[in-house]
DNA sequence: AGGTGGTTGATTTTT
DNA sequence: TCAACCACCT
């Protein structure tokens, strides 16, 4: 590609671009959004644009505000603006995810939202204790109303930058007796006091404060400070986070945002796809650019993958293209049941290596985490070598979170959940009841769990033996809290930890698991050597840590479609494309429309994955909690154009596309309602015409009594095992 | 404190 | 089906 230098007035990094891209790094003033479709060369033209505003002395790194979602996007757009820049690593700048941006910015304001700021952020675990104790406390039964499923709604709430007095009781309902509103308030009261946020405050407390008329003179400085916005990945973000970009860019008005509608997939956590599309709308004046030219797949793949698309609503519409040939068509792919998938795709594995593909060029994405099961079996029968991407990370770990827990007390004695998590650990003869009295005398008094010890040990309210312990505590404490300033923080932890009595207690430990955790927290205190400081490290653990992948060699990687997005891979096999798995039907009984064309996203980011070859397969049977279902092919495979796709079945099992002219008269699928077309002819296995009121066998489900007709599928009222829908191939008439 | 049986309920995940 | 969680028991 590298061509003659003939345009070398040209900074290096724009020679390169094609037309849109070029225009995308080049129209600096003004809202602009650059719809980036998969594979159009995004991150080249959002570092490339970096660097131009950097280059042409447009601004300096400190007055970019450049925000991801990740950390690791973050990263890399810091290494290849360096490395456009010569090498030289670019300094001083606001490069962030929205969490870690905003974080820094609290840090420097928490006294207007009633912190202090060393505040703790806490997570997940943390935010679900602390609100079911006050669910406890407000007596609202955690059996009818579980904490996850009321944290929900006050997470989402927080999404759309909703303070609890804003939340309207019609939102409420009658969720947690109707009391759940006055939980948001208790709940955001209770952080307060213990001096925490949990990560929807962090953008939430930054908009109470930008906004304010009070704090004019903050937004101001922000607003001479940042001269151009920033943000990757635009659809994933949630409305807190639209108004606190809408706060920060008010200044010069120059934001760009990039990013694609059709790859929002994070809509359950809060994202808004809705922001991307209103883009246009919220920044008048907007220029929208296109980047449509794909450098990563086939025209079968991305032509499948736009007709898949192509029926979602909400859209703002583009289609991709690639200069790279029509390809292989897509393979999809029918069988009997999900082990017959597994040994179908394990084969193709095998053939694909015996033409010299590396496994590092496979991938098969999955609809959900369960569903990696049979392909691990698969392989390991096989000797493939897979890895299985996601679960646990790191610091989700029990051990690594106690011994967090330790440092966060060390750090914020106020830090009521950290100081509850390890008050008995290891054991030291400190039981409920004892944890509950210090709550109460704290919650009487209104002080935190830690100063109620220190009331409480003065007195003799405590037993003589739970006293002494608790003073011996609060001893250690203040002595690992003198030895802060004075030690190294990676010395002091592994101090904190052996003195604590935490290491003893796993080593003697005899479960399997004890040596991987000492190694664990081996690896923690080891790793703490590269920050500055303890306070510097628990930021970094509460939101930069990644998840890494040190492991290298030869593996065909297993993850779900939701981790793939940003990825490519040469080959990709697209399990498990069967109504109800995917799409979920969890995602469209909870939204609808709105939950199918998310679902329609995902298909068009597993498609959109693959370099040069994709599978796509579905399964008659499958296994699922325990009894068998039988499925019908997904619609979005009846969405894939014959023209890319070669379709083929294990016999018995019906085939997409070829006999998909039962639906080919003007019918679409809906969103929520089942099926309905006019009612007709079907024949059984051995081709006999079937009806309504007939009796049938089955070979999984026995005997039953056709209760209605969809197209091939039936609706069979099983003696034995319930109503369920099969297609009409797999009976015979009884 | 530690073990057991019975119930429940079960996507997607980053920070 | 199966794992996680909890109430209850020893």
């Amino acid at each position: 590609m590298q061509t003659e230098t003939l345009y070398s007035q040209s900074p290096p990094y724009l020679e390169t671009l094609n037309d849109p891209q070029r225009q995308a790094v080049e129209t600096l003033d003004g809202p602009v959004l650059v719809l980036a479709g998969a594979g159009t060369g995004k991150t080249r033209v959002l570092t490339a644009r970096l660097a131009h505003l950097l280059h042409t002395g447009r601004a300096f790194p400190s007055q970019i505000l450049a925000v991801t979602f990740t950390n690791k996007a973050a990263q890399e757009m810091k290494e290849r603006v360096s490395g456009l820049m010569g090498g030289a690593p670019v300094e001083g700048w606001w490069l962030g995810t929205f969490h870690a941006l905003s974080a820094r910015m609290l840090r420097r304001h928490a006294d207007l939202v009633g912190l202090s700021s060393n505040f703790s952020i806490i997570d997940t675990d943390d935010q679900l204790r602390l609100l079911k104790q006050i669910m406890e406390v407000e007596g609202i039964d955690t059996k009818k109303w579980v904490p996850k499923a009321m944290l929900h709604f006050i997470e989402r709430w927080k999404d759309r930058g909703l303070l609890p007095a804003q939340v309207g009781s019609e939102d409420t309902g009658d969720l947690a007796d109707g009391k759940l509103k006055g939980l948001y308030g208790r709940y955001q009261a209770r952080l307060r006091e213990i001096n925490a946020c949990d990560f929807g405050d962090l953008s939430l407390h930054m908009i109470t404060i930008l906004k304010d008329p009070a704090n004019a003179t903050v937004l101001a400085d922000y607003h001479r400070r940042f001269r151009y916005v920033l943000v990757d990945e635009y659809q994933d973000t949630n409305v807190a986070q639209y108004l606190w970009l809408r706060l920060l860019a008010q200044g010069t008005g120059n934001i760009c945002c990039v990013g694609d509608d059709d790859q929002s997939i994070y809509g359950w956590r809060g994202a808004e796809v809705g922001n991307i599309l209103r883009f246009g709308q919220d920044f008048p004046g907007a220029k929208i650019i296109r980047l449509e030219q794909n450098y990563r797949s086939t025209n079968n793949i991305l032509k499948a993958a736009h007709a898949v698309i192509s029926n979602n609503e909400g859209r703002l519409g583009k289609e991709l293209w690639s200069d790279s040939g029509d390809g292989e068509k897509i393979f999809v792919r029918g069988l009997w049941d999900g082990e017959a998938e597994a040994r179908w795709i394990g084969e193709e594995v095998e053939t694909l290596q015996h033409k010299k593909w590396a496994l590092n060029d496979m991938a098969i994405l999955v609809r959900a985490g369960f569903q990696t099961r049979e392909f691990e079996e698969r392989f390991i029968k096989l000797g493939v070598p897979y890895k299985v991407i996601g679960g646990p990370r790191f610091y989700e770990r029990l051990e690594i979170r106690d011994a967090l827990a330790y440092l966060r007390v060390v750090m914020q004695r106020a830090d009521d959940l950290a100081l509850e998590r390890i008050i008995n650990t290891p054991k030291r003869g400190l039981g409920d009841s004892t944890v509950q009295t210090l709550y109460a005398y704290g919650r009487a008094k209104g002080i935190a769990l830690y100063d109620a010890i220190m009331d409480l040990t003065q007195t003799d309210e405590l037993r003589p033996k739970v006293k002494t312990t608790l003073m011996k505590l609060l001893d250690d404490f203040a002595r690992w809290r003198s030895l802060v300033d004075n030690m190294h923080h990676a010395e002091l932890a592994a101090l904190i930890l052996e003195e604590s009595g935490y290491m003893q207690m796993w080593k003697t430990d005899k479960t399997p698991e004890a040596p991987g955790r000492l190694e664990n927290l081996k690896e923690l205190v080891s790793g703490m050597s590269q920050f500055e400081s303890l306070a510097e490290f628990l930021e970094h653990i509460a939101l930069v840590l990644e998840n890494q992948n040190t492991s290298n060699g030869e593996f065909i990687t297993i993850m779900t479609l939701h981790g793939a997005k940003g990825l490519e891979f040469k080959a990709v096999f697209l399990p498990g494309w069967e109504e109800g798995l995917f799409p979920s039907q969890r995602s469209m009984d909870e939204n609808g429309l709105k939950g199918l064309e998310e679902e329609r996203r995902l298909a068009y980011v597993g498609i959109t994955r693959a370099r040069a070859r994709a599978y796509i397969s579905y399964a008659a049977n499958r296994r699922m909690y325990g009894n068998w279902i039988s499925a019908i092919p997904s619609r979005f495979v009846d969405e894939l154009p014959p023209a890319y796709v070669e379709v083929s079945a294990d016999s018995g099992v019906y085939q997409a596309g070829r006999s998909s002219h039962w639906d080919s008269s003007g019918f679409k699928p809906q969103a929520t309602a089942p099926r309905v077309v006019a009612e007709r002819k079907v024949m059984s296995e051995d081709g006999v015409i079937l009806a309504r009121g007939d009796r049938v066998f089955h070979d999984k489900f026995g005997y039953g009594k056709i209760i209605n007709i969809d197209g091939h599928k039936l609706d069979i009222a099983f003696d034995k095992s319930g109503t369920k829908r099969v297609m009409d191939s797999f009976v015979t008439k009884a």
